[in-house]
DNA sequence: ACCTGAACACCGTTCAAGT
DNA sequence: ACCTGAACACCGTTCAAGT
C-alpha cells in the first residue's frame, strides 16, 4: 500500500506542490518567497522562470508582468537574503559593541549564504536601490565613527567585511573543501580577526593624534 | 564603396572569424584560449558552447569529445586566468619581500579579474586538480613562515587575500559604483592594507614569543 | 581518434489576446 | 489590472554514425 506524500487532491503530478490563489493576490513579495524556497530545492541553475510560474500556479509569461526580467528577480532576492541577517541589534542598545557587531554581522552574512543551496551567488548580486534597512545601518556606521574611524573608512570598513564574507561563502559553496588546510569556518575565522586586527591598528593611530 | 572587414574569402557572413584548423590539431588548450577570447566579446552569459563551437569551426558536440561538460571547460578557464597572474616574482630574488609580494599579488588577482569581461565569475570557480604553480607558491609560503607564521596560517593568509581580491572583483563587476564613497581601487586598498596591518600584528606577536 | 547530424528536453522573453 | 497561448530564438547534452 503505498502512502502518498501528496496533498488533498488524489490525482497525478507528484512533486511541485503547487500555490492555490485568487487571482490578484499575487505581489512580488510571493514570487521572491516562492523563488527562496525554490533555490533550495534546485539550486541557481535549476531555478528557471518556467520552474517558478509551476510552483505559483501561474504561466511563465506572467512573471514578466511583476518583473522587467530575471535579473531583477533575482536581484530582488538577493536584497531580501542581505536583510534577513541584519536583525543583529542595534548602536542604541546598552551594552553595544561596534567592532563586535561588525564582526558579528560578517558571521551573519556567511551563515546566511550558506543556508541555502548557492545562496552566495544569490548575495554577489547587485542589491536594489532602496533598502529600506538604511537606518540601522547608518546607527551602526556612526557608532564605527565613534572610535575615531572617517565616515568614509567607517563605509569602507563595513564594505570590505561584506564583500569578505560573500567571497568566502562562493569559494565554499563551489569549491570542495581544500584538503591539507583546516575547516572553512576556522580559515574564515582567521581572515575575520586579521581584518579586525588591522582595523584595531587604524583605530589606535587616530587614538594618539 | 563598401571596405569589408572580413578575412580572405568573399562572401557570407560578416561577424564570429572561423578558426581554419586540419583535423587532429583541436586541443583543450587552443579551446580554453578561445573561450577566454570569447568571454571578452560576449560576456558569461553569451558564451555558449555552441557560440564557442561556431568559434572554433566545429560543431559544439565535438566538444564533448575534449571536455565532460561545460563546467569542466569552465573550471579550466579559471586555472588559467589564476596562473597568468602568478609571475610575480620568486621567494629566491635577492630584495623579496614576502609581505610586499602577498599584497601584490593580491592586485594582480584582482586586476587579471577586471581584465576581461565577468573575468571575477570565472575566476570564482573552483580550480581543477594540479596546478603546476605548485612550485613558486610553496616557496612564497615558506618566505611568509620565515617570518614567524606557521604553515597553516601562511596558507590561510594566501587563501584569504586570494578570497579578498575575487570577492572585490565580482562586485566591482556586478555592481555599479557606490555612490557617496570613494573609488572602487581606492576601497580595495583599504580592506588590503587593513588585513595586511593585521597580519604584521600576528607577525609582531609571534616575534617575541 | 576525432568529428558530425540529428535529436531530446529544456531555456528567457515578447506580445497579441483574453478576462 | 493581471494573466494566458503561442511563438521566437535560443540553450546543454547525448549518441549513433561517419571518416
Amino acid at each position: 500500500m503505498k502512502t502518498a506524500e501528496a496533498t488533498a487532491t488524489s490525482a497525478g503530478e507528484v512533486h511541485a506542490v503547487v500555490e492555490v490563489r485568487e487571482k490578484g493576490s499575487l505581489d512580488r513579495a510571493t514570487i521572491v518567497r516562492t523563488g527562496l524556497r525554490l533555490l533550495d530545492e534546485v539550486g541557481i541553475d535549476g531555478l528557471s522562470t518556467r520552474r517558478l510560474a509551476t510552483e505559483l500556479g501561474i504561466k511563465s509569461a506572467s512573471l514578466y508582468w511583476h518583473f522587467k526580467d530575471k535579473d531583477e528577480l533575482l536581484n530582488e532576492m538577493s536584497t531580501v537574503m542581505l536583510r534577513e541577517c541584519l536583525h543583529l541589534g542595534n548602536a542604541n542598545e546598552p551594552g553595544f559593541d561596534a567592532l563586535d557587531w561588525l564582526a558579528d554581522s560578517a558571521r551573519a552574512i556567511r551563515s546566511t549564504a550558506l543556508s541555502r543551496r548557492d545562496g552566495a551567488q544569490v548575495m554577489a548580486r547587485p542589491l536594489l536601490k532602496p533598502p529600506n534597512t538604511k537606518t540601522p545601518l547608518d546607527d551602526n556606521r556612526k557608532a564605527l565613527m565613534r572610535l575615531g574611524l572617517t565616515e568614509m573608512e567607517a563605509r569602507l570598513a563595513m564594505h570590505t567585511i561584506r564583500r569578505f564574507a560573500i567571497g568566502a561563502a562562493i569559494q565554499e559553496q563551489s569549491s570542495p573543501p581544500v584538503p591539507g588546510t583546516c575547516t572553512a569556518a576556522e580559515g574564515f575565522e582567521f581572515g575575520l580577526k586579521t581584518f579586525m586586527d588591522g582595523l584595531k591598528v587604524l583605530i589606535a593611530s587616530r587614538a594618539h593624534k
